[in-house]
DNA sequence: ATCGCAAACGATCTTAAAGGGAACTTTAA
């Protein structure tokens, strides 16, 4: 099925390449602004008839005729034409974070590099210095540009790659019913970034398994790296690195143990005097939990096995019940039409209450965030009308009304304090200025966080994953202040963030700061990332009782509220 | 390429930071 999201990225590259190839600026915007308003429909084109598609804002004669040749075949002439005189390597290359197509066509063009790679020989030798427009400095930039993207090189977001792998298993579970079927290793303990789908089929005929992966269409193998109990290959459609390991049945839970855990929770020393590497060579045919008990340790959940801190706290029987699906009450951070949402205030609410949550907490864009229609003063006074009246409405269900307050350069929130003081809650997140030192960055932080009316604090680097790296901050500072000021650290859940990072979390609950899962979500869909911030936090040890939306609805009326006391006191 | 105003065409405009190169272009949120 063709959906909007695989026609605004056709369209999108051409855009692109369109800049690449130097065509006239204007037809570059509006394909743009054709992208941008695909983006919030709510319709999907493939169901639009082409007359009712020129209806569309950002869609004419000759947009409508290439989004229907896309739906009927993929693509379009204009695009097969620009991708065919530009060298698959260009186009890596305009992937690069800070560098957009102009650049990017005076280095094909005049420096004469065709990949990532020989752009990186370029900068090494100096040559991209000597091109027009470019300077000793912008090739250092470049250099790092580069290197983050070659390092990202066959990474997926955990989230991207889930259904791949879950499918993989299904299909092998359903030829072989009688076989034990699981993801393992970084996959299992759901980290952020996974390299190659690492997989465990239990089964005691391994021919049988070997011809089951063979005749899978979704499947290629890499014969030279497979070996007598290891499948390697690749999945056709994401091009994602696999690895199926075979056991025999009894072995299954053993080897499922061995490899799960980061090598430092197999290797960390255990008080008995062996670790638990150690200890699996003498066992079979026991439960994980069993593995783990006779080694004097609770049972530790797959996404804690990093070796960090569970270990301790499983033999000291200390480990907490993990946060789960069911103890979210609500959802805080979302998007609406007002600003740049896809689904307007209404549908969001409904869709919540539908979901069974208790509450949502709506914040859209401030006005500093123009290019995301972030809302006016007027707009916040129209907006919180209409949650008042939605709250008659959908009661019990209640909608929070909140903003993601921009946190400018100087560190201050994006609206005089009687503003701010009319929302429930403010969620404070930086978007611009991100090349920062990590002394200013910092600073930036402290401020916002120091500011009375910050509930939550979002997105805390900035980061996006396997794109961009976001600014530097020093945590420990960043999360002590939290503490101090009784300010929430978000979990934002969106697979592309997963920030602040599930590394820090052990040590934020330590200091005793509550963090909430918000999937900054931007259409009705969005809510679904909810489970990929549940996972963050799971890593890190996050409990129930530290989430800020695992508190029934008045509980965190009541918190908000108290908050809102302490400003005027 | 699209839109709107008006009759075949003209206008299209977010903004600020950064860098390179001395006034401007590119990029990204």
């Amino acid at each position: 099925m063709i959906n909007n999201s695989y026609i605004a990225k056709k369209i999108k590259l051409t855009a692109k390449l369109m800049e690449l190839h130097g065509e006239n600026d204007f037809k570059v915007k509006a394909y743009q602004k054709t992208v941008e308003s695909i983006k919030i429909l709510d319709v999907e084109l493939s169901q639009v008839p082409l007359a009712e598609l020129l209806k569309i804002e950002g869609i004419g004669k000759s947009t409508a005729e290439k989004i229907v040749s896309i739906v009927e075949r993929g693509s379009f002439d204009k695009l097969d034409e620009l991708l065919e005189k530009t060298p698959e390597g260009v186009i890596e290359m305009l992937g690069l974070s800070g560098f957009g197509p102009k650049k990017i066509a005076l280095l094909w063009k005049e420096g004469g590099a065709e990949s990532l790679d020989e752009l990186l020989v370029l900068c090494r030798q100096g040559k991209v210095a000597t091109i027009k427009g470019f300077a000793e400095k912008t090739q250092e930039t470049l250099i790092k540009a580069i290197e983050f993207k070659i390092s990202t090189r066959g990474m997926f977001r955990y989230a991207n790659i889930e259904p791949a792998f879950k499918s993989i298993l299904e299909q092998v579970q359903m030829s072989l019913p009688n076989a034990r079927v699981s993801e393992t290793g970084a996959l299992r303990r759901r980290v952020d970034i996974i390299s190659y789908l690492d997989l465990l089929v239990g089964n005691d005929d391994f021919d049988e398994v070997r011809r089951v992966i063979s005749e899978m269409d979704s499947l290629a193998e890499t014969e030279m790296q497979s070996g007598p109990f290891t499948w390697v290959g690749y999945h056709k459609e994401t091009k994602a690195k696999v690895k199926i390991k075979l056991c025999k049945l009894q072995e299954f839970d053993k080897i499922l143990l061995k490899t799960t855990g980061s090598i430092r929770h197999l290797n960390a020393n255990l008080s008995n005097g062996t670790t638990l590497k150690q200890a699996l060579l003498s066992m079979n045919g026991n439960s994980e939990a069993e593995i783990y008990e006779s080694q004097g340790l609770q049972y530790i959940e797959p996404e804690m096995r990093e070796g960090t801190f569970e270990i301790q706290l499983a033999e000291k029987k200390e480990l907490p019940k993990l946060v789960e699906m069911s103890d979210l009450k609500g959802i805080l951070h979302n998007h609406s039409t007002y600003s740049d949402g896809k689904h307007t205030l209404r549908q969001m609410a409904e869709h919540c209450k539908v979901l069974g949550y208790e509450y949502l907490g709506i914040s859209d864009h401030s006005q500093t965030a123009v290019y995301a229609n972030g809302l006016y003063e007027y707009t916040v006074k129209e907006q919180q009308e209409e949650i008042r009246k939605l709250n008659i409405e959908l009661a019990p269900f209640r909608v929070f009304s909140g903003i993601e307050s921009d946190i400018l350069a100087d560190g201050s929130l994006d609206y005089p304090d009687e503003v701010l003081a009319g929302f429930d809650f403010i969620v404070a997140s930086v978007h611009s200025g991100l090349n920062m030192d990590i002394n200013k960055a910092t600073n930036r932080l402290l401020t916002a966080i120091r500011n009375p009316h910050t509930t939550i604090l979002g997105h805390m680097t900035g980061r996006l994953l396997l794109e961009r790296e976001g600014y530097p901050v020093d945590h420990q500072e960043v999360i002590n202040a939290c503490a101090e000021n009784n300010v929430v650290i978000e979990i934002n859940a969106s697979p592309y963030r997963l920030d602040m990072d599930w590394r820090w979390v052990n040590y934020a609950l330590e200091k005793g700061v509550v963090l909430s899962i918000n999937p900054d979500a931007h259409s009705m869909e969005g809510y679904k990332d909810m489970y990929y911030g549940l996972l963050t936090g799971r890593k890190g040890g996050l409990t129930k009782e530290m989430t800020l939306n695992s508190k029934s609805v008045s509980e965190i009326s009541d918190f908000f509220q108290s908050r809102k006391e302490k400003i005027l006191s």
